[in-house]
RNA sequence: GCGAGAGUGGCGAAACUGGCAGACGCACUGGACUUAGGAUCCAGCGGGUUCAUCCCUUGGGGGUUCGAAUCCCCCCUCUCGCACCA
């Protein structure tokens, strides 16, 4: 054998795959069109955030994608598979600062390196329509939008006690604080009084709860219950209780109740500490010193310890009364460490008899319980009831209301409320507005200014985009270099014409990851962010893929922003939802834990590629495990993935002289003449059949098996092929049908093989194959034989046999003879072609 | 506590509407070919057993059914999310 010879069969993945992705590179392969008569099909992975390496997690994620991308290409779609940068965040500058080097400069090398690392891999994507988030050429869109949402009243600025993360320098939303601590670098988050700009998306909070019907069977039952519940939709009641003494100007102090009907059973009102009503409520009272420590003791506790469930009900007596709304009776305002200043109005109604907090609160401090809600055939005593009942029951001791069950009370009650101007019926979201301003300096400015006289005043449209500017030199210590770079900062007011200074915060980041997918129909437009009808054509997304750490943060905000933009004029009407379909993939694991710099457990995508080539590293990360679950990475693992290849290949190597250039499916019955051949037909089909339906359903571990099998079947096939075209052909379909098949998942040895079995046009382009019911039926079938539910052997019998000779068979087969001897046949159950189970005693 | 998901060989996992549990792969064992084998091929591989036999086996316990990994009830364990939300 020459040393030509050796290395032309041998499976060598680093050559093939670089011809094939330039092969691809040069036929524009994958390509999307804006203008096309096939159906539209768009399937997005989460873009990556440029952090300087593709991860396996990442390779997980985009084989899936590139996966679904390259069987509806084959089934005839056109369609969109894009890819980009999420490139504006906190990583780069922590790394300019280390690495002496400037963010853009450290984010567009990044970008450079794990471009060529997805294109290694042979992702099938539309690189004519990659962004950058970090390009004023996206983010001026998005300062647009941020403008029209200012004119909307969508974004307001206040100031309010916000997460601060003190090792991060920058305010966080609520959503990126995790258990208390800061969503990228742990630490424990803060509070800080800042002004700071929201986006007003608790103004859709009853459309994103109600929405997410429309994700119903699309999106994972789990994410849909965790948005459901961070949306924290409550119904019930806003009550205003009068002062007995107006504390400042204020006369009222307002609560939300979700039980309107206990309104009876009220026995004091507890206020947040931070509730701004404290201060005039205590100023001037005797223990008015006593109450201010007890609020700046709570104040100064972490939202971490604040919070935990170990933490004792306290409280402090203001010395203030409010009003019964409708008995007038006085109520002690009293301030509770566990009511929330940032929830309803920081103020509660006390029911001690039925509510657990206010029960236990009113037997420390010895404040009154007062029973108003009658369980069904029960009588509830104060002094006996060991714990609040919360159920519904008859309204009791409630004046008019008596008598009235709880349901229909909550309406009576806010209806009179509202009579009296004394509330209404009312609803509370747990949702908060979104602040979206960072003090860290790469992200996108907030197109704002203030001048003096006319306070913040927006940019003008026509001026945008403000650029960030990229001549500053960071500092060491991570804050923003922003307010003392005189030339960002220093502007002319667009109102009065006199001196103003720039906004020097930037926007979140989880701005840019809002509205991407929609960039991606039209990104190189430079007039407008969007296409109207290239939005109309491609949105919603078809099919979207990514972790579920976003489950709440970047699907919520990308709902969000779905709807307003549409408000906006920006998206069109029929387009409420970004993603009709999500797949939330499970994580890549090392040893049963995370992979990570520090455990030094880390494997690395490129390394793997250069032992193994990317089409290994792909069908091992779809072979591993099915895609929604955590799978452990497994080094024995990866070579039977490889070994696996190298078998196809030598397959089609050793065979190539008998392997005709037919397409999948092509032999026909005729072909198929003797058992063999049959079979191999037969095979042949079962897999297509069973191929296409693991692929709709997203299950790869089992379509990668079923092609397995097949490989096996042509393995112990070509030791017995006949020499007559005829099963060379059946042979050569069940060839080019396992490459077809194979194609999707590791396309660079796809192409390779089926162009050496002689095929001129690239695999990618071929049709999925379409299965025959009549190739996988069969003339004898395996009926299984069990008595008394018990497997006692099996039955070859004719297709065409009718129940009564499968049952015939069944009763006249030796083992089962012999188990039924003695006992009486009592019932015979027939499945025809599956089963017998005879039923004896 | 509330919500969601999961529990099947030594391991990753299959079994889609109840119908031959463990496909496919990893690891392992034996054999073939070999100067060699971390290559390749063939065979075996849930446990027990009297091994051409029969019994047991899908977290545990009940139930429905001719028949249950699958449906119902109770319990246990694990993972994730939320958690004083008035």
């Amino acid at each position: 054998m020459s040393q030509q010879r050796h290395t032309q069969q041998r499976y060598q993945p680093r050559n093939i795959e670089e011809k094939w992705q330039a092969k691809w590179r040069k036929n524009d392969a994958f390509g999307a069109s804006n203008n096309d008569a096939r159906p539209k099909y768009y399937v997005l992975e989460m873009f990556p955030y440029p952090s300087g390496n593709i991860h396996m997690g990442h390779v997980r994620n985009y084989s899936i994608g590139d996966v679904v991308a390259r069987v509806k290409r084959m089934r005839g779609f056109n369609v969109l598979h894009p890819m980009g940068w999420d490139a504006f965040g906190l990583p780069a500058e922590n790394a300019a600062i280390k690495n002496r080097t400037h963010p853009a400069a450290w984010t567009y090398a990044n970008i450079a390196t794990m471009r060529a690392q997805l294109q290694r891999l042979g992702y099938s994507y539309d690189w004519s329509r990659e962004i950058a988030t970090c390009r004023p050429e996206y983010y001026r869109f998005e300062q647009s939008f941020f403008l029209r949402l200012l004119e909307k009243g969508l974004v307001y600025r206040k100031k309010a006690p916000q997460n601060w993360c003190p090792s991060c320098h920058t305010v966080l939303a609520n959503e990126q604080v995790i258990d208390g601590l800061c969503w990228r670098c742990d630490s424990r988050v803060e509070q800080k009084d800042l002004t700071q700009w929201f986006l007003k998306i608790t103004a859709y909070g009853d459309e994103l709860l109600n929405d997410l019907a429309l994700l119903e069977g699309g999106w994972p039952e789990r994410v849909i219950t965790m948005q459901r519940n961070w949306i924290g939709k409550s119904t019930g009641a806003s009550v205003k209780f009068a002062l007995e003494k107006p504390a400042g100007n204020t006369r009222h102090i307002e609560v939300f109740t979700t039980r309107p009907d206990t309104l009876y059973g009220v026995t004091f009102i507890t206020l947040a500490p931070e509730h701004p009503l404290v201060e005039p409520l205590i100023e001037g009272r005797e223990n008015a010193a006593e109450t201010r420590d007890f609020v700046e003791r709570i104040r100064n506790m972490d939202r971490l310890s604040r919070q935990a469930d170990t933490l004792d009900k306290e409280g402090v007596f203001t010395g203030a009364y409010a009003l019964h709304p409708f008995t007038n009776e006085r109520l002690p305002l009293w301030l509770g460490n566990f009511v929330l200043a940032d929830y309803g109005t920081g103020a509660v109604m006390a029911v001690p008899a039925h509510d657990q907090r206010d029960f236990e609160f009113a037997h420390k401090y010895g404040l009154p319980i007062r029973v108003v809600i009658c369980p069904a055939g029960e009588r509830l005593v104060p002094q006996d009831m060991e714990a609040a009942f919360t159920g519904e029951g008859r309204m009791v001791n409630s004046g008019p209301f008596d008598g009235l069950e709880s349901t229909p009370g909550k309406t009576a009650v806010a209806e009179r409320l509202e009579q009296e101007d004394k509330g209404k019926a009312a609803v509370q979201f747990r949702l908060r507005d979104w602040n979206i301003s960072r003090q860290r300096y790469w992200g996108a400015p907030i197109p704002v200014m203030y001048c003096d006289t006319c306070g913040p005043v927006p940019e003008k449209e026509e001026k945008l985009p403000v650029i960030l500017p990229l001549d500053v030199k960071t500092r060491d210590d991570g804050r923003s270099p922003l307010p003392e770079t005189a030339s960002f900062t220093n502007c002319i007011c667009p109102r009065c014409g006199g001196e103003a200074r720039r906004e020097t915060d930037t926007m979140d980041t989880f701005m840019e990851s809002s509205w991407y997918f929609a960039r991606f129909t039209d990104a190189r437009k430079t007039d407008a962010p969007f296409d109207r009808q290239a939005l109309q054509y491609w949105l919603p997304v078809d099919q979207y893929i990514g972790g579920v750490e976003h489950a709440i943060l970047h699907l919520l905000y990308s709902r969000f922003f779905t709807k307003a933009l549409r408000d906006l004029d920006f998206f069109p009407p029929g387009i409420s939802e970004p993603f009709t379909r999500l797949l939330t993939q499970g994580m890549v694991l090392k040893d049963g834990g995370k992979m990570s710099k520090s455990k030094g457990n880390v494997v690395d995508p490129t390394e793997m590629m250069d032992k193994y080539g990317a089409d290994t590293v792909r069908l091992f990360c779809l072979f591993a495990a099915p895609p929604e679950r955590d799978f452990d990475w497994s080094d024995s693992g990866i070579d039977g993935a490889s070994r696996f290849l190298h078998r196809v290949w030598r397959l089609f190597v050793e065979e190539r002289e008998r392997i005709l250039p037919l397409t999948a499916c092509e032999a026909k019955a005729a072909d198929a003449a003797s058992d063999l051949a049959r079979d191999i037909r037969r095979r042949e089909h079962l897999t297509v059949k069973k191929v296409g339906e693991d692929m709709e359903r997203f299950q790869f571990n089992t379509a990668i098996a079923a092609v397995m099998e097949l490989v096996n079947t042509l393995y112990l096939a070509r030791e017995k092929l006949l020499d007559n075209e005829a099963e060379q052909r059946v042979f050569s379909s069940a060839a080019a049908t396992t490459l077809t098949l194979l194609s999707p998942v590791a396309p660079h040895i796809c192409e390779e093989l089926w162009e050496l079995s002689g095929h001129k046009d690239e695999i990618g382009k071929m049709s999925w194959p379409v299965w025959d019911a009549a190739a996988t039926a069969q003339d004898v079938l395996t009926v299984a034989l069990q008595v008394n539910g018990k497997l006692r052997g099996t039955l070859e019998i004719a297709a065409d046999a009718g129940r009564t000779d499968q049952e015939k068979a069944a009763l006249a087969d030796p083992a089962v003879r012999k188990h039924i001897a003695g006992l009486t046949v009592r019932r015979v159950i027939v499945v025809p072609g599956k089963l017998v189970n005879i039923v004896a005693g």
